[in-house]
Formats: C-alpha cells, structure tokens, sequence
DNA sequence: AAATAAATAGGAAATAAATCCTATTTTTCT
DNA sequence: AGAAAAATAGGATTTATTTCCTATTTATTT
C-alpha cells in the first residue's frame, strides 16, 4: 500500500526528473496547471486530497513512465537520488562550449548556458524492436570503429543524411549513409573514406532500420 | 501508463486473488459495496469512470498487497510485455550479422545469436556528471555531423584509441581522438580527414572526458 | 426446493477532485 | 535591474467519485 505523502512525493519526483514543476506536470497533461498545487492537496478542514487514477495514468503517459517507475519514486530516498532518474543531461553546442566558462575545472557543466537533453532510457524504449550492431573491423573507420556498438531502429522515420543499417533481400548487411530515396531506388554513401555512392533498387532492399545511438 | 480497463481489470483480479468479490473487497476496504460495481465503471453517458488513488490505498491495504503485486494484475496474461523495462537490447556484431537470419523481413531480431547490450538508461547515469555536446559544423566530418550529440563523461577512464572531449587550460574544448598519453604530453589525433596528431603538454589541459555516447 | 445472504444494477444525494479564476510569488529572460 | 513568464496560493464553481438507497439477480445455506 501507500499514503498520502507517498502519493504526492512521487508525482512531484516523477515531474522534477522530468524536467517539470508539478504545474508544468499537470499541464502537459492536459490538467489543469493547479491540479497539483500543494496548497490543493490537504484540504481547508484538514483531509488529505488524493488525486485520481486518470489523473496518474495521464502523467505516466505524458512522462512515458511506466506504474514500476512510480512506485520507484514512491520509495526514493531524497539524499540518493541519481540523475539517472531524471532522463535528462545537460547540452551545450560545441560552438558555445569553448566561448565562456561552461565547465568546471574537472569538466562538470556550470553556468545558465547549457539545454536539457534527453538521455535514451525510457523515450527511446518505446520502440520495441531496437537492436544493436557491434562493430567488427575497420571497414567503418573513420565514422565507425572496432569495438563500437550502433543502435539501429527499423522502425524510425528515415531521412536524407541518415546513417543506416540496410538489410538486402541477399542477406547482406550494409551500413551506410542515406543519401535519397525514391519510388525505385535507394541511393547509399558508404563510410570509408572515399565515400562512394552505391544505388539499389527497392525491390533489393529487405528493411532498413536508422542508426539512432552508437556507443564509442 | 495503464487503461481504464487495465484499472479495473486489476481490481477484479486483486479481488479474486484474495477470495473475494469487488462487492466483498470494497466492503473490507470500508468502502460502499457497490463502489466497484461494474455498473458504475462507465457512466450512463459513456464516460469512463476511475476511483481514486485513495480507494486503491485502502484496498491494497486490506489485502497487503504492494503497488507492484497490483501492476503484477494489471500485467496478468499480458504476452507484450515492452522490452522496455529490461533495460537490454539484443546485439549482434557485424560480422555476424549477415551470416544467418538473425533478422526477420522486417528487422526485428530472430534467432539464437544475439547478446543482450545494456543500454542507456540507468546503469550509465551512475555517472552523475555526463554531459552533451551538440556538434555545430563539418569540421568533424565524418566522425560527427552536424546535429551529432555526444554524451561524454569526466569520470570515465581514457585509454588510447578512445575519442574525447579535452578542455585545455586557454579554454579551448578540443574533439578528438586519444592516441598516447605519458607522464608528460598527451598525444591527440584528429577526426578531420587527414588525421594529423597534435600533442599537447599535460599542464595544459584542464580535463578529459570521455565520448561514450553519440546521437545521430 | 425454498429461504437467506451476498452481489450487483442503477438512480439520487453527498462528498471530493478538477477546473476556473484572481492574486501573489518565484523564476526566467532581456 | 526590470520585464515577462511560470508557478503557486487559495477561493468559487463545475465535474466526478463515493455513499446511500431501492430493487433485482445470483449464490449460498438449510
């Protein structure tokens, strides 16, 4: 079971590691922004307010928090919360970075400049049918090296610019760049150095699925 | 998230597992016995109708169950389990991957040959002190685009081969890869296409952090 | 089979959660 | 520092859940 405190400990953690106030939370959730005001949650005469189950299945979704990270956040102990709960990491541009001082002397980022970033964990998990490609060879480099590990996606949105992994209806793996796509013909750059365009035909062409994270 | 039906199914099933009926549960609960009734789940307008976080406080506590032992419920029988709560994805590496048919028609992972990879999510963030860097430009090309981020750490160890963010003591913030580091200098070979090697004094450097990440 | 108890359907009333509103405080931006 | 935006406090109103109530159905007991 759980309390009441516990109850709204964890919807104001679940928004805080969101990158949300509880009025933020409430709203994109399509709440009202003052659902979760803390002065609406003991009553004028003194009873605890408890909010509804729609209202919690509306954040988790707005969140992509599933009930098991709730009820994580219920039991959280304040002094030991990892950024990890949080899903977010700070990012600046690399043309920013070197103008003022942004970092710390043992490079932890400081000062108003940097942006929130969503870190895969959660987000990127939705999609079931994830995979990752380790790396052999230096067939890759200098894009790609031994021992790297790409995460590839069939089911994202693919673009021109794209790095991809192509599966052919011969079987072979090929990754590549996506340079256009059309009705009939599916144009590839390749990652070695002399980057060369390869051209196949759709019909060739077995599923393609986008590179998303590659870990180095 | 979870569904209205998802709510109600659990409660049904919390019920039976504790040899009551809805009517009985909510009776022990100190709820009225007809606050579960099914008739009351969707209103005669159509509208979906939810109890509130209380009511399922006083249920779970009268039987002693947890808030996962109920998500258990509303999971019951539930073969789509999302891979997501594994915090793995399958893996494979590149020489393998064209071998077989480890994929289907449309790139999900078939068969027996793939690893789990731990990705992203909340064993890396142990790091508390990660940060991104969105690439602006080409001079990275083709290591890092345009768009590129890279998540890179302080804290992680540095060894050769390994690409980094360096930060030398004029406020700099320098992309490349390590090729040798002694007592002395700290030996850096670009990313650019001609990969020339830039050495640098270890006293002039602020900090390294290690690249672990990159989304593209 | 019949009697009794429990469960359930569903409407009305009471209570509670969410929304709307105004004002103030806090935070962010310029 | 000042302006603007967001967050929050808290009261009034609206909407929703629970309780109360009566009637019917189903399950259990005799």
């Amino acid at each position: 079971m759980f309390s009441h405190d516990d109850m709204w400990r964890a919807i104001d953690r679940l928004a805080d590691s969101h990158g949300y106030s509880p009025s933020g939370l409430a709203k994109k959730a399509g709440l009202d922004p003052t659902t979760f005001n803390k002065s609406k949650r003991i009553s004028s005469d003194g009873k605890p307010r408890w909010p509804s189950t729609e209202s919690l299945s509306k954040i988790l979704a707005v969140t992509g928090a599933t009930m098991s990270d709730f009820i994580a956040l219920i039991g959280q102990d304040d002094d030991n919360v990892p950024r990890s709960g949080r899903q977010t990491i700070p990012m600046i541009n690399t043309a920013m970075a070197g103008k003022s001082t942004h970092f710390s002397t043992d490079g932890h980022p400081i000062g108003n400049s940097w942006d929130d970033f969503n870190f895969p964990g959660l987000s990127s998990l939705h999609d079931e049918n994830l995979f990752a490609l380790e790396i052999i060879g230096h067939a890759l480099m200098p894009a790609y090296r031994e021992g790297d590990v790409l995460v590839a996606s069939p089911q994202a949105h693919v673009r021109r610019g794209d790095r991809v992994v192509v599966r052919t209806r011969h079987g072979d793996i090929l990754i590549h760049e996506l340079r256009r796509q059309t009705a009939n013909r599916v144009e590839l750059r390749m990652l070695g150095p002399d980057g060369n365009s390869v051209s196949l035909p759709v019909d060739d062409i077995s599923w393609i699925a986008r590179i998303i994270w590659v870990s180095q």
